[in-house]
DNA sequence: AACTTTTTTTAGGATAGACTAAAAATTAAT
DNA sequence: ATTAATTTTTAGTCTATCCTAAAAAAAGTT
């Protein structure tokens, strides 16, 4: 495996390669490469038995080539969680430096990282971190952020930074009190909650990373 | 700047270039690479300026060549010390994983680390790190376990870990004390020092990398 | 000084990755 | 349904990095 490899593979992933069939036309403007060297990479892949190929059609990942992309994405997260939470990145600045290092991280090394860190589950945008295994853990809650207007929910998990908390005192947000999402502003904007009690409340754009709910259907 | 160019000027600053010529066979023996990739390599960083070429006999690192490779040293150290400090590695884990994450740090990512770290000026074991912009830090002090049998010298910094001030507290042994290195076992042994009064203290090999001495000529 | 051994260089190839240009296949449009 | 546009593949190059084998130069030996 090398850089380019698990690059390719995980393009294919974050373009939904786990179930639909991903085009090279969508490869070539992911990645800025040529048709041609998606062609080659392509090639390459299956004799690999990471993709399946459907000329003229595009690729699928098979079930090898699907844990690789989740390994990958676990150490992608666990690194954006590092930069996010102890090097003080910003939430939108991790991306980057967090491709660089995916590729230079052995196992164990991810593995006492992830200790380190205390087994995060989310990463600093609310994505899943997957295990070990390249499976993905049951998740009963969701970050805030990833909630869409109108949804009701269940506070299950807060970040336990003093600040926040007080913050969320504040804000009379507790563990498991119910809201519906009554609004959800573009452009990293505020949110709106409201309780079953009917107070409104407006909590910042990012509070909302580090708010974990429960939905209720 | 690839890896392979970087870890090839590395090697040629490990093997003194800074001060020597240093020959191919000498590159071959350390990188594992063939005589005939090495005159490839020589004539690619000649190229560049980074080294000065002596045919059939050897190359020297330039001015711009010094500057790159305390720079990677700069990256590697820093590394070594968050693996040691933060991530439990025994230091004599570290090197394989900084030899990997050197490659793939951008200065932003290094510059954030060594502020989280505390900016250090020794990695875990005893070397300094140099400074951002490839120049060596002037140093009055030096990790004990560098020193040689026989030398004196005085306690200037020690790492101030709860549990490690205790055990220096037991052994005796304080900021401004004056002793004699008596003794340094080989294979990770214990260290002898004399106290100008003429007390004996015996130390772990471990604890030399955590007290920083001045000597006395 | 001539011969042998070691080291360095040159010459010629291999592979991974990327490219452009042109051919082939598919999809869209009249 | 035939033509036009798009997408994919093939063919031929390029660069970085590595290799082996042979030639050239330097160093060591008798």
């Amino acid at each position: 495996m090398t850089p380019n490899k698990e690059d390719f593979i995980k393009a294919i992933f974050e373009l939904g390669g786990q179930t639909q069939v991903v085009t090279n036309k969508d490869l070539v403007r992911t990645l800025s490469i040529s048709a041609a060297s998606v062609t080659e990479m392509n090639t390459r892949l299956l004799k690999e038995g990471l993709i399946t190929h459907l000329p003229y059609q595009g690729v699928i990942l098979t079930e090898k080539g699907l844990t690789i992309a989740n390994q990958l994405i676990r150490k992608h997260r666990i690194w954006e969680v590092f930069l996010a939470e102890k090097l003080g990145y910003d939430w939108n600045e991790v991306h980057s430096d967090a491709d660089l290092l995916e590729h230079a991280s052995s196992d164990l090394l991810i593995e006492r990282l992830n200790i380190f860190l205390g087994e995060p589950t989310f990463d600093p945008h609310g994505g899943v971190i997957p295990n070990k295994d390249g499976s993905i853990p049951e998740i009963h809650s969701t970050p805030l952020i990833e909630c869409t207007k109108g949804v009701q929910f269940k506070i299950k998990e807060v970040d336990d930074q003093e600040e926040f908390l007080e913050y969320l005192l504040y804000k009379k947000v507790h563990l498991g009190k119910e809201y519906t999402l009554v609004d959800i502003e573009p452009y990293d904007g505020p949110l709106t909650l409201k309780s079953t009690s009917g107070e409104e409340t407006i909590i910042g754009h990012k509070a909302a990373f580090k708010i974990l709910v429960e939905l209720i259907d």
